[in-house]
DNA sequence: AATGAATGAGTTTTCATTCAT
DNA sequence: TATGAATGAAAACTCATTCAT
């Protein structure tokens, strides 16, 4: 019967604690994010017992959001390099569209609040596209390297790419292509 | 500015910031780093004006130290894959060596402390290297991708490589080749 | 201030509030009172316009109880050693038996919560245990004493009773008896 | 070299929070406390880690002053009953000299932030008057009661007999007085 | 009336930086 | 210059109370 506790507005939250990271970094204080959602210092906490809850979170909810984003229109029937690089084509619209949200998921992974737990929820997302690296991986030179390894390649590749089409708005269609093409050569 | 009294002293607290940095990260009070340095806390403000100023030092200090690791023994006559597998291996032992000192300097990487006329000066101790990239790349499939892109690629591929040998130092020499081999093939 | 509801409710406000009082002392939480009660927190403030007005209230309510658990089957026609000693031990197990309205008592009493009228209104359920005291003291050595010292000499004596008698329940009686008699003494 | 560590300000400090302690509670911000001293609220902590250790501290030095108080110019020739009301006579000129220090330490007595361990060393400042009192006790009708309840018996009646002086100043001696009789004729 | 979300003032403690010695 | 006490502005979180439902 009272209010009920709102989604939306956990996701204004969310949504206000991206924005903020991305100017003010993780050591925001939690009552500039409450404001940016519009809300009061104290209400913040009835959706996050603790800042580190919060940022545990949304760190979730941005690699859950990178993982679907990826699969979109996922061609099932294509080859394995089409595949492949329909997942980096997504990845790289979403980072120029959301550049916000991926400078804040940058800064959280980087982040000691992340705990282990909350990292290892975050790779059980992109499960399906660590299973697709797996296919390319096993029929190139890498065929060797731990797999642990060549998901760190492939993150900071792709890192450094979203980051120059960020950085370059106007070239990020090339830059994409240029991201996807080394790291193809580098596993196929 | 004057240069304070002793450059002893100036050396350990930076020694001290880094170990500090890698168990507390950079939101490690001052405190602990004076004491870590073996001065009163006061003391640590005659050495740097500020906790940034320092950061932005170490920053400086540590990515000095890893541009002339790299050139160490450097082989002027080789052809220039051994010469960059040369400095990448350099980069290697130095990682496995002082891997506080490699952890410390990413954790300030990301840092918004450190400012973009540091980041600067970062990137011109390390402009033999880029040099040296940059013939590489002229002769290979990336000679259409501007530069700033190709350095960011090799610098995240470098940093994966490192930790990868950090955290499995038993077959670090191994990961080792298996990135520079990567990189490799992405670039020549 | 219009009479709540459900007194039944009310009554169990009171009581949560005595046995979270013991455990967590006045500094508690309303929540955790409404939560011991099993109510919603908001709740509470319909039967309790404030914090501090609940307190008095269970105050008042336990000095009540104080008072009535007194006069249990008062010996009226018995002398008035008999008739205070009788006092005395209805007080004495009823702190045995309820020890916790005892402690949250206890605590309450100390409190500046607590306001004057309260106290009055307290000390006037007392009354009548006041006038037997009065009596008591017109003939013995206190004659020229203050009553209000009396009682406050009476209260403290009887407090430091029941404090050893729920802390050393197995020689409760003896304790009980040996409280009364040294009052005895000072008085009569 | 620096500045040391003035040991007149944490008197000041103890003394601050004796006078805030009387009008606002034990609940009374420590930022009060500090203004009251005259110093930065975050001095106070140089001097007190928390609130709950100056609590502590106050509650050891105010039960300190109260059994140095009490051996003033004490009677060692005389006998017990003089050396008794010797002892109480400074404790009543010492309650209405400093009602504030008895006031505060009242408070503190019931409270929980006063830790067990701090109780316990505040009983062994009072030992050279538990032992009087011992002797007191094993000659009169109270031999066979335990010596903890005894203790009780007397503090609280001398608690009450300094809130009656501090109450009534103007007849202070009588009180004082009419309350060592009471409780001698408890005793002995 | 009952619920529990919303509010925001208030609290303790921390810590970069300053400054007396 | 070295020291560490002094400063006071945060900052995260709590909680009595209000209010929409």
């Amino acid at each position: 019967m009272p209010r009920p506790r709102s989604d939306d507005k956990r996701k204004r939250i969310l949504n206000a604690a991206t924005r903020v990271i991305v100017t003010q970094g993780l050591s925001a204080p939690t009552m500039g994010i409450a404001k940016e959602a519009g809300i009061a210092n104290g209400s913040l906490f009835t959706y996050f017992e603790t800042k580190s809850e919060l940022f545990n979170q949304l760190y979730l909810e941005l690699k859950q959001e990178m993982a679907s984003v990826a699969m979109k229109d996922f061609p099932t029937e294509a080859d394995l390099q089409e595949q492949f690089f329909h997942i980096w084509r997504n990845w790289g619209n979403w980072a120029v569209r959301s550049p916000e949200k991926r400078k804040a998921l940058a800064q959280l992974t980087v982040s000691e609040e992340i705990t282990s737990e909350t990292r290892i929820a975050g790779h059980r997302l992109m499960s399906s596209i660590g299973e697709l690296l797996e296919r390319i991986r096993s029929a190139g030179p890498m065929r060797k390297v731990p797999m642990s390894f060549v998901i760190a390649l492939m993150n900071s590749v792709a890192d450094a790419t979203m980051d120059q089409m960020i950085q370059d708005p106007k070239h990020a269609k090339t830059h994409c292509k240029n991201g996807v093409e080394a790291l193809w050569r580098m596993l196929a």
